[in-house]
DNA sequence: AATGAATGAGACTTCATTCAT
DNA sequence: GATGAATGAAGTCTCATTCAT
């Protein structure tokens, strides 16, 4: 048995801990991810993160308790960042219809440049989301979007009255109606990928983009 | 005067014989699609098939070479099931709307009347798609729905020529982005089950068929 | 269930009953052959050999009642075959001499025409001889070469006394010797096949005679 | 001020980790090598070897991947051993003929003193040879007696030529069958086991001499 | 903080064989 | 004599995780 040598902390820095610290946490997290992409949530092995990381299996265990706490917390980051970049892309927005279309680009441009994170979504609605605490995908969620979606139902209400939304609109209803649609489309392309591309012989980004297009069309009063 | 005289099933009753080892088959699936349903395909495991099936592990495995055997020949029934309920469904209709409006009703239904059929192929999209032999998935697909999409389309160009649909619509494209957005909607609505209802305060039913208004306003000329 | 329909014996001669009964027996008997030499003994399985010989497990079982009674049976067979064959080589033989010879010469010709044959019989002697019931065994070798070896000593000691064979030989010793290292390179040289001519870049034939040669020389006297 | 000094294995004692891995290793492999001359390779389970270490399962497959791996480990070891043998054996030897006497005695003093080990290279030619991958056997083998075949075929030559060998041999194919058959003979012997002695008469020992002797009457000059 | 070693529980699957008809 | 169905026992191997150092 290797003797092992104590790392002495008072030597050291708290800075360079925590960059040490979060340095092997991504490290981690990364090959987590693209394991999970590759091979599915429940078909990735913690031996595969383990060799994929580069670092041993008791060593892993130091920054996370379990797989599940991998999962967990590519999840919370996945959501953050996406909430995050929902929220750039909707700041100037003024009107609904406005606010809509840039909240539905921004998806657009998610499918393009990040297909594994919206893959990673698409495996959590599919399999995990009804095995997990609701309470905390509660909490995660409501930390995240703090109250996105009332806001936004006022601005259709907005939409409605100055006529550029349908009058028979039931605000709330549609918006979920809608987000999820998109969501459902958007994640459903990024899982099937290359498929349907030879299947339906259109590119997984026009596809999208025309059922953002239809949507906003039935949205739009004529 | 031959004496080896081999049993022909012919002369003998297959009848009673396909009765049994349909039934027996039919045990195995039953038990698989809940436990699917309820677990998760990769978190089931055999264990839980053949406890719930009541059979016997190596008796399963007269029937089923494996557990991937058991998803695969769930997946043909489902996916052949519901072309049939598909093609039953647009039957009758006539124009590319009223064909769209059917098809888009059954898929409600369908939610409503069997959420665990949906949820299998949500599993079924989000994590096996890629895995799985493209080959075979192709042939089911061709068996299932041999060309139903030419048609559709055929169909949607008719539309167009008559007024009803909206005259700046690319058929294949549109159509695929909508039927794909509708079986997104429909398979993610069927995963958050409850979660969705609880979140959004409305119902899962409403909410879908919301979805399909907006895209059918979308797709109608004005 | 399929409904048997008993055969009816009465209507039947015996001898037809023989004849196919002893054609079932052959066409498992053959199978396993083939797939012992291919596979190894241990390695082949009954499903194997019930694919192979194109019958189901019920009615294997109806002509042995093992798989240890099928590597018997073959056993059985093989010994009886080659003790024909060696008695019908030595009959001629007149000198011990000449007899040691033609037995000698018989296994090279085995070791050409029936490969298998030889390697069934190393695997045997490698892993089965020490396991199975000596008492079989010796029954079945006294049936099968009564008491060739005292036959062959006694010509040695001829051989020695008419000055062909050295006169510094104890008969029976080198009797056995030599025929235990006769049949060590068959069988050694059966079973590595084709990797000792790869190897040694001379063909089994030629070693095999080469071998023989050094032996009789080693037992002439000068 | 670096803190994560990752424990270098330089600086640790690997001493210590060695031993004992090397400890837990031979008790494998001497409990397997136990198991597979008293059953045989193939009817050596896993569950006999775990029990019979006295680790458990899941620890045995820290050290060897597979039942195969041991199976390898155990020939490499015995390939390895037996050539060291051989080599120092015929160290000292300076002509043709001391030099395969030394050979062959060796084989012999192997007989007596490790029986075990020949019966297990009895099995491996019998029943592994032909399967596994050649490339890893001859990399093996070209690793162990480098090239020894070579220098005695030389040997040879010049025991003919000093006249101490028969004139009339073809030094590489007699070299190669000589070997062969002394192999074969040794490991059949040890196969056998008790049995020979028990139905010829004659020890072990004497047989194997015996055809040593024969052989070497064989090879010289009269 | 890092890690070598260990491990209980359980994964999926195959085996040779039996038996009622 | 033939066979469909069944099956207990066992097979090999992997899993996520823990713990002493």
């Amino acid at each position: 048995m290797p003797i092992a040598i104590p790392m002495s902390h008072a030597t050291s820095s708290p800075r360079t801990y925590h960059v040490h610290r979060e340095r092997q946490r991504r490290r981690i997290l990364e090959a987590a991810k693209t394991l999970f992409d590759e091979r599915g949530i429940d078909r990735t092995t913690m031996a595969e993160i383990i060799s994929a990381s580069g670092l041993r299996a008791s060593t892993i265990y130091q920054y996370f308790s379990s797989k599940d706490d991998i999962v967990w917390a590519i999840l919370e980051e996945v959501l953050t960042e996406s909430a995050a970049r929902a929220r750039l892309a909707t700041a100037g927005a003024k009107t609904a219809l406005a606010r809509i279309t840039a909240l539905l680009e921004r998806m657009a441009d998610d499918l393009t440049e990040r297909p594994e994170t919206v893959r990673f979504m698409a495996q959590f609605d599919a399999m995990y989301a009804r095995d997990w605490p609701v309470e905390r995908l509660l909490t995660l969620e409501a930390q995240i979007c703090p109250e996105g979606f009332k806001q936004f139902a006022r601005l259709i209400r907005k939409g409605i009255a100055d006529g550029s939304l349908r009058p028979d609109l039931d605000p709330e209803l549609t918006l979920h109606a809608v987000v999820n649609a998109v969501a459902g489309a958007q994640r459903r392309l990024a899982s099937l990928g290359r498929r349907v591309e030879v299947e339906y012989g259109k590119s997984i980004d026009s596809l999208f983009r025309e059922t953002i297009r239809v949507l906003l069309l039935g949205l739009c009063a004529t």
